[in-house]
DNA sequence: AAACTCGGTGACTGAGTGCTCATCAAAAAG
DNA sequence: CTTTTTGATGAGCACTCAGTCACCGAGTTT
């Protein structure tokens, strides 16, 4: 690898990381590539050297996520093959550091279908630990007998529905943050037998 | 009221019939105020001589939609002071007709302080009528002691984890019809004793 | 019937967008 | 050292948007 090589390849990684920050930050719809450009301290035409057009550089950036995050929860649920473990875990993964996923699933509908297709294809792994954690509660006797598909949406329901609130809540300077403990106990209390 | 004045109050009421039409289908950011004027067969210019703005458009929209949705859900709980039919009666009047505040709140995030405070303020109406009607349950003993509050969250969650995927499933001509007695009854299951 | 009023018009503005391409300069090749 | 290659540049393109304003003509008043 020769020093043009180089530069080639650190700028396309400085692009990544600048606009994953960004789009992290406002959003894929409220980002644009001038400021991507701008904040990297690179001309806006760069931009689109290294990538086709701005879709498919949030797509790039998405797939690497995805990579990521699902060998991260497939780890954990080797671990910890029981729901609350796995909700609590799961929760303070998405906690830690903003989520791009959680980013782009407010702007959902507006999305292309190839980048929707992704994002929703995301959501049903996660869903699919979700559901395989409920049903061995169930089949080991310990959970009630619900419709498992259901349960899996009010807990992720209500999962985004925290994380969508969140920034608002953040900048409102309300406490939210005793909702992580009371989501799990309240599902627990919800599913355990008694 | 003289024949300038009559003409003045239907082509803003046209305006506000067609605008809200156009969100609902469309969203606000995806409905441009030139679209408006075509369907509504007036000049792009008209809208501003009856709205200051864009925002303020929706805005008035939105109050007269608030309101109406107020009334109904009081009346609601009025008649039906009972969780299983309140969620019932609650998820077919979304369903019956689009509501605006369902798509309204998909776009959450990139809306004015003040939008977005209105819209926040509608769904704690809401979730204040659902918390009510948990609280009875339990203190009648029918219901579980779980905590009210992360309850409505699941409840809440799940309903609009639900809505804000509907028009996708149902562009692709997938069936989530079901998922609407499934929820009812799951919640049912999760929060009746035994 | 003339003068005035005022709601409606739509071409226009200017700020923004994603994206392009002639040009440049530094690195690599000869 | 000279020529060629190539990554980076940024002014500028075509386009979209919300919002403006000089003008028109029907309705109202005198």
């Amino acid at each position: 690898m020769n020093k043009r090589q180089i530069q080639k390849k650190k700028t396309r990684e400085l692009i990544l990381r600048i606009a994953k920050e960004m789009f992290i930050k406002n959003g894929f719809l409220n980002t644009t590539t001038s400021q991507i450009a701008q904040k990297a301290g690179i001309a806006h035409g760069t931009i689109f050297l290294h990538f086709k057009n701005k879709e498919s550089l949030i797509i790039e950036i998405f797939d690497l996520e995805l990579e990521e995050i699902s060998s991260t929860i497939q780890e954990l649920v080797f671990k910890a093959f029981d729901l609350e473990q796995l909700l609590k875990q799961y929760l303070e993964l998405i906690q830690e550091e903003e989520d791009l996923f959680v980013v782009l699933a407010r702007e959902l509908p507006f999305y292309s279908e190839e980048l929707r297709r992704k994002i929703l294809f995301r959501e049903s792994i996660i869903r699919s630990h979700f559901h395989k954690a409920i049903e061995i509660g169930i089949r080991k006797n310990r959970y009630r007998d619900v419709d498992v598909a259901t349960a899996v949406t009010f807990l992720f329901g209500a999962i985004n529905h925290y994380l969508r609130l969140k920034p608002i809540f953040v900048k409102e300077g309300s406490v939210i943050e005793k909702f992580k403990p009371s989501i799990i106990k309240t599902f627990k209390h919800l599913i355990l037998k008694y």
